[in-house]
DNA sequence: ATAAACTTTCACTTTTTATTGAAAGTTCGA
DNA sequence: TCGAACTTTCAATAAAAAGTGAAAGTTTAT
């Protein structure tokens, strides 16, 4: 396989990736061409290398930047904005788990709270209900701490993680 | 709020939750229904509470069964088949996270393995490119085997890694 | 202040994904 | 072995999501 062919397997498969994971596939797509792509790349060349529509670049950049992990760059003489992407991996995980916190579990969260404070009255369907909607809520919760802490670590987070949890 | 509403909201919450991690909608709402009733329920039940058709419901009934978190279970004297949910937390983060490692990890990490593989010529280019894949399949990899461990911990692993990672 | 060079927006179109429902299939009791 | 009671399948349809492209907006150099 040859160096044209990898990158265009890899950018493939990275979209169908973020498909699955809820992503969309174009703004996955240009996730992974910048992540391999060792200068800034302007929208002309992300257009042309996916066939792309400029709307579609544009809109999918800024959802990217929106993430933060995806940055803009100014070139000295050029008028032309090129991207970058977050390249160090910990921080790009710690970036994505946070927006995921934020955007989707924290939400997620306040309802769950709501709906584990109803009062049931003594039938067992709605014992049961608030059961486990409160156990939910405490799962999520603790699923989400362990979220944040990982922010606190930053760098080898996932390599000291695993030095723990192996034993 | 009353049972009802609350019943609702916590399954309308699920399946919008579960749309955007890629897992459609109604298979994540006829889970929460399940999560949440404390008797079995039938394929006639669930039709008629998320108001969807027969078809709809033997489909991602077979989906949720064949992620191992839904069972059928059959009623003496009861022609029909019920339906429950895995109720045990730690048991349905450790089946959701050995799927999602079967089904979407795995491939990808294959790809990684290749692509990363080519012998780069010594443009900055394809040195870059070998180099980001490299490092991607290793946190991948290392990532995923955090989620083989989760596995063997079973009861409790988030209580235990909380502790852990807590410090 | 202007206009060229570029980016963003958004109504519309296309593609993808999910849902329906009726026909086919299965299972069970008599 | 039959038929009632139920489930599954899948082609057709509907709904949702993504993508397009041209007009509107922005920026910068002069």
């Amino acid at each position: 396989m040859e160096f044209k062919e990898a990158k265009n397997k890899f950018i493939q498969t990275w979209g169908a990736l973020g498909s699955q994971w809820g992503i969309n596939k174009t703004m996955a797509q240009i996730h992974a061409l910048l992540i391999v792509s060792h200068d800034a790349v302007s929208m002309e060349d992300i257009m042309e290398e996916l066939q792309i529509s400029r709307g579609n670049a544009s809109m999918n950049l800024r959802a990217l930047m929106d993430w933060g992990i995806v940055y803009k760059e100014y070139k000295a003489g050029e008028r032309r904005e090129f991207f970058t992407a977050e390249k160090d991996l910990d921080e790009l995980a710690v970036k994505i788990a946070r927006e995921r916190s934020k955007r989707e579990i924290k939400p997620a969260l306040k309802v769950l709270k709501e709906v584990s404070s109803i009062t049931a009255d003594n039938t067992a369907a709605e014992k049961h209900f608030v059961d486990q909607t409160t156990k939910l809520y405490d799962f999520v919760l603790k699923a989400d701490n362990v979220l944040d802490k990982m922010t606190e670590y930053k760098d080898n987070w996932l390599a000291k993680l695993v030095l723990k949890i192996m034993k």
